[in-house]
DNA sequence: GATCGATTTGACCGATCGGTCAAACCACAA
DNA sequence: TTGTGGTTTGACCGATCGGTCAAATCGATC
C-alpha cells in the first residue's frame, strides 16, 4: 500500500466501516472486512483508531453532525406550520436517500442490546425537542396528540422507508429507494402531515 | 440437570432463545449464553436443533404463526371501514405488547444483510396483501396514496413504538411501554388513521 | 548516503465462536 | 442384574474474533 496523509487514509478507512457497518449491521463486520474494503492490512486500522468501538462512534459522530444540519435549517424555516413540516420531512428523507445506511446502522444498534442506546439518545433528544417546539402551538403537551408521539409516528415512516425498503422491494412493484419511488414516498408523508394537520388545526395554519 | 421429556425441553431452549434474541439480537448471542438461560448445557442445545440458525428459524415460525393469527381475525371483521382499521391497530399493538422481543428481533434481522430477507418478506407479505384488500374501497392501487405506503407507514408507526422504547424512554416522561403508555399511543395510532381515512373518504365510511 | 519520524505490515496472542463426539448417565423393562 | 434407548455432558475441533507489537518500509532532510 502506498503511503498517504493520516487524514486521507482515516477518511478511507471511516467510509468503508460506514458502508459495511450499513450493509451488515455492526457485529456482522469484522475489522479486517473494514480493512480490506478500504484497501488496507488490519494493522493499519488499529493504527489511525482505538479500536473497534472507536471507529463505530466515529462513523456515528459523522452522521449525527451531518444529520442535525440536515434538519437544522428546515425546522428553523419561517412560514405557515404546514410548510415548515413539508420541509422537514424533505430535508429527512433527502439526508436518509444519501445515507442510505445510518437508517440501518442505527435499528441494527437499537435492536442489539443498551450498550448503544445512550450515544443513540444524545443524538435523537434534539430532534424529539425541536419537534415539540414546532408543534407547541397545535399539540398539547401530553396525552395521545402530544407532539412526541407525532415525532415518533413520523420518524418512523420515513426511517422504515429505507430500512423496510430491501424486505418490500420484491412485492413493492417498482424499486422503492429509486428516485421516481423516493418521490413518490414524500407526496404520500406529505399527505400524511396533511391529514394529521387537518385534524390538529380545524382551520388553515 | 434433571431429566425431562423431548417437548418440555426444547420449549425451554426455544423459549431463552426467543427472549436472548430479541434483547440482544441473533449476532449478540451465542448458543452458550441461550443455553446458560435455558438451564442446559450447550451440547444439549444441539441435540434439540441443529444449529443456531434452526433455532432462529423456529423461533421465527413461532412468531409468524402467532402474528398471523392475532391479525387474522382483526383483518376478517366486518363492520364500517375504520372500526375495522382500529381493529387492526388495536390487534397489532397487543400482540407486540405480549411480543417485545419481536419487533426488536424483527428490526435487528433487517438492518443486518440480506441473508434474512427472504424469511421476513414471507411474513410481511400476507400483510400486505390484506391491508391492500382492506383499503381496496378507498385507496388507489398506485401512487402516493397506494395502500403499500400505508401500510409501510402504519406499521412503522406500530413496530417503532417498541423499538424505539427503551432509547425515547428517560426523554418520554413516563414509561411508554406500561399499560397506560400503549393505551396511549394506541389513541394516538386511532387519531392517525382517523385523520387518513378523513382525506381518503371525504364521506363517512 | 545516513538519519529520523511517520506509516505499514506479518506474525502472533488469548478469547470466543459454532459445532462434533464419544463417553457417561439414567429410567425402565426383561 | 443386565440390557437398552433416550438424554446429558465434558472435552475437544478448526475458524475467527479484536487487539498487540516489533520489525520493515517509506519520504523527507541534512
Amino acid at each position: 500500500m502506498e503511503r498517504a496523509p493520516l487524514k486521507e487514509r482515516a477518511a478511507q478507512i471511516l467510509a468503508s466501516a460506514e458502508t459495511l457497518f450499513g450493509e451488515r449491521g455492526y457485529d456482522g463486520v469484522s475489522v479486517r472486512d473494514v480493512a480490506d474494503a478500504a484497501g488496507v492490512k488490519k494493522a493499519a486500522v488499529f493504527y489511525y483508531f482505538e479500536g473497534k468501538e472507536d471507529l463505530l462512534e466515529r462513523v456515528l459522530e459523522r452522521y449525527y453532525t451531518a444529520h442535525r444540519e440536515a434538519l437544522t435549517s428546515a425546522f428553523e424555516a419561517k412560514g405557515p406550520l404546514r410548510a415548515r413540516l413539508h420541509g422537514v420531512i424533505d430535508a429527512y428523507l433527502g439526508f436518509m436517500a444519501e445515507n442510505h445506511a445510518y437508517a440501518r446502522l442505527v435499528q441494527g444498534l437499537m435492536a442489539q442490546g443498551p450498550a448503544w442506546h445512550g450515544h443513540l439518545q444524545r443524538n435523537l433528544e434534539p430532534l424529539l425537542r425541536w419537534t415539540e417546539e414546532a408543534l407547541a402551538e397545535v399539540a398539547p403537551d401530553r396525552g395521545p396528540l402530544a407532539a412526541r408521539h407525532f415525532f415518533l409516528t413520523l420518524s418512523g415512516a420515513v426511517i422504515n422507508t429505507f430500512t423496510y425498503a430491501p424486505v418490500l422491494a420484491p412485492m413493492w412493484g417498482s424499486d422503492p429507494m429509486s428516485a421516481d419511488g423516493l418521490a413518490e414516498r414524500r407526496e404520500h408523508l406529505h399527505f400524511v402531515t396533511d391529514a394529521l394537520m387537518d385534524r390538529l388545526e380545524p382551520r388553515d395554519g
